[in-house]
RNA sequence: GGAGGAGUGCCCGAGUGGUCAAAGGGAGCAGACUGUAAAUCUGCCGGCGCAGCCUUCAGAGGUUCAAAUCCUCUCUCCUCCA
């Protein structure tokens, strides 16, 4: 364990949104390095989807950092709670999702998160264990609590409320649930995004109002995603999914603009926060080019979700591709075979639809004429061109600076 | 149950009888430039082998030489009242 109070409190606060309260922590972290007592850090996670991207990963940094300081997380899978689905930053209901699809999200979904977490010092449980066990006389003895009050100072709740928008009674149960959670596992601290500190909130306060020590609650930022403004998330598809390829995660890393960098190696990163300030330093003064900075922020997170190996290949690549403007290695195949019925020619508009380079006739003319289609690196200029198909077996179709077929005849 | 308002291209949104394949913005795609797929600038952005034609403005009918625009019905959403 990571002996040095203050060094510990420097790599937790990184990045974070809010600590509640500071102070606290500070007396919790420093009682367990001296009784080199690590401590419980919850999270808890409900599988609403089978896919986790990058803003998913911003919290389970944070753990792996707490982790790597030599404290012990708790995995809490909201498999119960998924079933209601958190109302947070909801302005309706959400649809309740089947037992089955839930696990089946878990298991996606846990596999992706110990891409980042340390599986030796995680303990990894389902809400459920506890949850469908609790009585109705339980429940109300939980709810007795907890006031309508309280829940209404919730700002979603809130603004439904003054809306005259349905807030079912059921959706007051999600932030119990989850603070009785906390009781249940004995959480020293609580780890979530800043949407969850209502819930993290009610953790230290049932936690509290049932004898035991409140749990400290760390908020982290919401990440931007690749356009740089937007929250990331799957709808707004401007998200960078920890399952993608590494090429792809390095080209879109470098694609996010400059301003939002820093706010990436804070959050993404477990660079030590000296080396954050430095390259942050760097940025602002226009010393270091931020390409180099950006590059080197897209090795580190393909690293930890692949292998340095494959983060030099994807740097590689993208070089290729980007610097010296040549052909990539791997390219998809595209079989021209089943397409054609005895022609021995083939239009050139028609070879890009059925490649699947452009969506209709139209587009392909337009590409040609835009100057975008290549074959084997030479231009396209006429859109009335006709092609040998037999001379076309293994030849590169190029569409702009990114998007190779290679075309197999046989 | 009653009164009123709204539904337009991937999204937001203008358009109230012909000049509308439909302004503007965003997203997307392409080109130039560069330090990158940043930023910026420019072009494209329904379909069709395309100087022409075809199908679009919630859905179905209707009026008209002509409808996103007018009328009728249906569906959906919102606001107010009970």
């Amino acid at each position: 364990m990571e002996k040095d109070l203050e060094k510990q409190l420097q790599i937790i606060g990184m990045g974070t949104e809010d600590i509640l309260t500071m102070k606290e922590l500070e007396i919790i972290v420093g009682d367990s390095i001296i009784k080199n007592n690590p401590l419980k850090v919850k999270l808890g996670l409900d599988p609403t989807a089978p896919d986790i991207h990058l803003g998913h990963t911003v919290v389970l940094n944070k753990l792996r950092q707490f982790q790597d300081l030599g404290h012990n997380a708790v995995l809490i899978i909201g498999d119960y709670t998924a079933r209601i689905g958190d109302p947070s930053g909801r302005s309706s209901l959400r649809p309740e999702l089947s037992n089955k699809e839930i696990d089946r999200n878990a298991k996606t979904y846990m596999k992706q998160a110990f891409k980042i977490l340390d599986p030796e010092k995680t303990e990894l449980v389902k809400n459920s264990e506890w949850l469908k066990n609790l009585s109705f006389e339980d429940i109300l003895g939980l709810t007795s609590r907890f006031t309508v009050a309280r829940m209404l100072e919730r700002d979603d709740f809130k603004k439904r409320f003054k809306g005259n928008l349905p807030i079912a009674i059921m959706e007051f149960m999600y932030p119990i649930m989850q603070a009785y959670d906390s009781v249940a596992v004995e959480a020293d601290v609580e780890l979530g995004g800043t949407d969850q500190r209502f819930n993290l909130l009610m953790g230290r306060e049932l936690q509290k109002d049932m004898g035991q020590k409140p749990q400290i609650a760390v908020t982290m930022p919401i990440l931007a995603g690749t356009d740089g403004t937007e929250k990331m998330s799957k709808s707004l598809g401007n998200y960078i999914g920890v399952s993608e390829k590494p090429s792809e995660i390095f080209g879109k890393v470098m694609s996010i603009p400059d301003n939002i960098m820093t706010d990436y190696f804070k959050l993404l990163t477990r660079l030590r926060p000296e080396e954050i300030f430095d390259i942050e330093e760097d940025i602002k003064k226009g010393s270091a080019n931020p390409s180099i900075a950006k590059r080197k922020l897209s090795r580190i997170i393909i690293e930890y979700l692949y292998s340095s190996d494959d983060a030099e290949k994807a740097e590689k690549e993208f070089d290729l591709i980007f610097k010296r403007k040549e052909i990539p290695e791997d390219i998809e195949k595209f079989n021209l075979k089943g397409k054609i019925a005895g022609n021995s020619r083939i239009w050139i508009v028609k070879l890009l639809v059925d490649s699947g380079m452009a969506k209709s006739n139209g587009e392909a003319r337009r590409l040609i004429s835009q100057g975008a289609v290549k074959i084997n690196g030479k231009k396209v200029e006429d859109e009335n061109l006709e092609l040998e198909i037999d001379s076309l077996n293994e030849k590169i179709l190029q569409r702009g600076k990114r998007h190779f077929k290679k075309i197999m005849t046989v």
